[in-house]
DNA sequence: CTTGAGTGAGACAGGGATGTCTCACATGGG
DNA sequence: CCCATGTGAGACATCCCTGTCTCACTCAAG
């Protein structure tokens, strides 16, 4: 019974719900992958080798989309605190997944990573670096650590947004405004 | 050959070893953990009845030290941007168990965690809570997020140290100056 | 109508981790 | 000296996921 749509599977929409799927549940089994794209385990595995495959094409698409949301954010221009909230804004949509991809990436210790992140980070640190030849960003937080800042900044919200503790609405202005300009008043003037 | 020491086995050594471990690679093996803490399998399983509970066991470690460090970081004394900054010196030494309990606790969707973390949540949004309230800190940041921040931050100050991308000793201050401060110079007005 | 491509369902073997068990052995106390 | 406790090593069954396969079926094209 059920012998369904027989329509080719359209590869991208399968990325697409594991995606979704492994941002909620990072141990999902290929068949629950399956499921949540509507496919049945032996079609998917058709499409992607494996879960290892499957993972690797996720991380090109995080890629693809973050430096999409890179380009589209025009970092070169004007001042560097609205770029960074082009960007924050662009890359929002892709939270989930990143947040996924970033912590896969720490469960194999040694093992090497993907170039096109080494790229991302470039790209996001120059950001950070220009900033502070303007003058914009103080030079005592290092644009490693800010971008890495920015990651964790993205998992977190993302997170606290699945689970309600956040306004999905908020989420852009709560990172950006942190990021940007920390907790304290504005008129305050550091205690230390 | 080599039936060594047949001394009683510290729990607590245990669970330290297992939480360096599982801190670097959060899939680790029962064996591994076993190997980790100098131990055979069958010990470890004796005191520890399942990989579940050895998680909830370093679950329970995490809590406590976590509580620790609130209790030691006085958050009631003095101003709240100082408060921040001995709670997360006092924090420092847990930051990679922290990391692995909070990426844990976002791979089971829906299940009830544990209570302890309510109440250390509980703790710090007060913290903040007091900040905005003697007008330290702003008010259009919710001390929910700015907790959840915190976390994030740890992780990934944690984990950027654990691969060179930051340097060890400016841990804390990474931390404290961006979660307080912001990137921006103090000197600057947002231009927006 | 016929045929081929693509799919779903299920069976199957393999690997890896887990949990349990037994047994040999070392240590400390009586 | 002897025994109880606790450990290490290994065997063992079990479970879950994976990867591969076969077969029946549907749809679209010719």
């Amino acid at each position: 019974m059920g012998y369904g749509c027989v329509m080719a599977v359209d590869p991208d929409h399968v990325l697409r719900s594991a995606a979704t799927l492994l941002t909620r549940k990072s141990t999902a089994t290929m068949d629950e992958v399956a499921r949540a794209a509507g496919i049945s385990r032996a079609t998917l595995h058709r499409h992607f080798a494996g879960r290892d495959a499957l993972v690797r094409a996720l991380e090109a698409l995080g890629i693809a989309e973050c430096e999409a949301a890179l380009d589209a954010a025009r970092l070169d221009e004007g001042p560097v605190g609205d770029a960074v909230r082009r960007l924050v804004a662009e890359i929002e949509p892709q939270a989930g997944l990143l947040a996924f991809l970033y912590t896969e990436n720490q469960l194999f210790e040694g093992e090497e990573q993907n170039a096109g992140w080494a790229r991302i980070d470039e790209r996001i640190a120059d950001l950070f670096r220009r900033g502070q030849e303007t003058g914009e960003f103080r030079i005592d937080l290092t644009p490693a650590w800010l971008t890495e800042a920015l990651y964790g900044l993205l998992a977190s919200a993302a997170w606290a947004v699945a689970e309600g503790r956040v306004a999905p609405r908020e989420f852009t202005y709560m990172i950006v405004e942190l990021l940007l300009g920390g907790a304290r008043r504005p008129t305050d003037t550091p205690t230390a």
